[in-house]
DNA sequence: CACGTTTAACTGACCAGTCAGTTAGTTACG
DNA sequence: CGTAACTAACTGACTGGTCAGTTAAACGTG
């Protein structure tokens, strides 16, 4: 939110997150990743939730930076990029500290809205490509874009939270996100 | 695990997670949620954690219990109906606690092994389904049945995942399923 | 049957630890 | 000086777990 001196709070936090989890998160976990004390946290922001709540827009932000790095090359790879990030970008901790945070979504209004407004985003950006992959023939035209994106979503948040509970590794992700593209959407790609 | 006694306590557990979600839980939640008290509930169980894994074991039998009477007639209806339980069969509230839980399986191994077998064993029995309905030229004789397995499993849980933070209705994630199934498995559905 | 004895189930009161948030005061600096 | 940034020490609320003691039913025995 504002300059970089409170950067460091936010990489603090997404230290601490990786570390501890969300759900264990203190706000001495903060501090202590952070050069600041615990009261400092405070001084900047009145309570845990509001830090929190910054720090999601800190994340959506990097997310967008994300998805427009992708390069606009074969639709294919763009989907399985864009659906399953590789772990050397988001480690491990970070993930499941997202999982954790998703679950409180009933009980935390404005985390739900970050990643409803999160999630909503990757959904459009998939349609696109998928439009432009029927349009270029790479995809059969009878794909549905905004169904197929949905289903891509949907593929990409349970596979990375299967590999939470699993501990599969990337490349299966991705493995698994390739064959539904290749059977269910590449033109003529299923035997 | 014992008599009938203790499904007291289990039954109290399920409504407490219900209302209050895991992260939330506290021992107070359940005694008030049952008819005895806290330090009761100590007496049965020596800690939370040794209470919430029998209630796990207590879960995972009627997860069985719910799979076995799927009726096996048609597998596309069958896929859909082990992928997407209904609302009035699992409450919102309790899908939230069962995803906080898998967030949680990082660190807690306890946990993490129910999770995985409850996973595994709902992979098994769709690979099974998948196979018949490949037999009966129901589905396309291209469909690997594992693979398959594998993809619907995490669409189940993403799309439940979604549904918790977007508040979704159960026919949309029963849509998108079945979307999924006639587009990429039923032999010439895909117009 | 009447009686002590044992035991499982249960409880209120309490303790030790944890954590978000506060306060009162210090430091840096324009 | 005055203000922004910062902090050690503290507080109040909460939570898992403990413990001494109660209740009530079952049991043995003369």
């Amino acid at each position: 939110m504002e300059a970089d001196g409170d950067d460091e709070i936010m990489e603090a936090t997404y230290r601490a997150l990786c570390e501890n989890g969300y759900a264990s998160l203190t706000m001495q976990d903060i501090a202590d990743e952070s050069e600041k004390s615990k009261a400092t946290l405070h001084y900047h922001y009145d309570t845990k939730h509001e830090l929190l709540l910054v720090f999601l827009d800190y994340l959506l932000d990097e997310f967008r930076e994300r998805l427009e790095d992708i390069e606009e090359d074969d639709p294919a790879e763009e989907l399985v990029e864009a659906v399953t990030p590789r772990s050397d970008e988001v480690s491990d901790g970070f993930r499941t500290a997202m999982l954790e945070m998703k679950a409180q979504s009933p009980y935390n209004e404005g985390i739900r809205r970050k990643l409803v407004e999160y999630e909503s985003e990757l959904e459009a950006y998939l349609e696109g490509v998928v439009e432009r992959g029927v349009k270029n023939g790479v995809f059969r035209d009878d794909v549905e874009a905004s169904r197929t994106a949905e289903i891509l979503v949907a593929l990409g948040s349970g596979l990375r939270t299967r590999s939470v509970t699993t501990g599969k590794e990337d490349e299966d992700l991705r493995a698994t996100v390739e064959t539904y593209v290749e059977t269910c959407l590449i033109d003529g790609g299923e035997g």
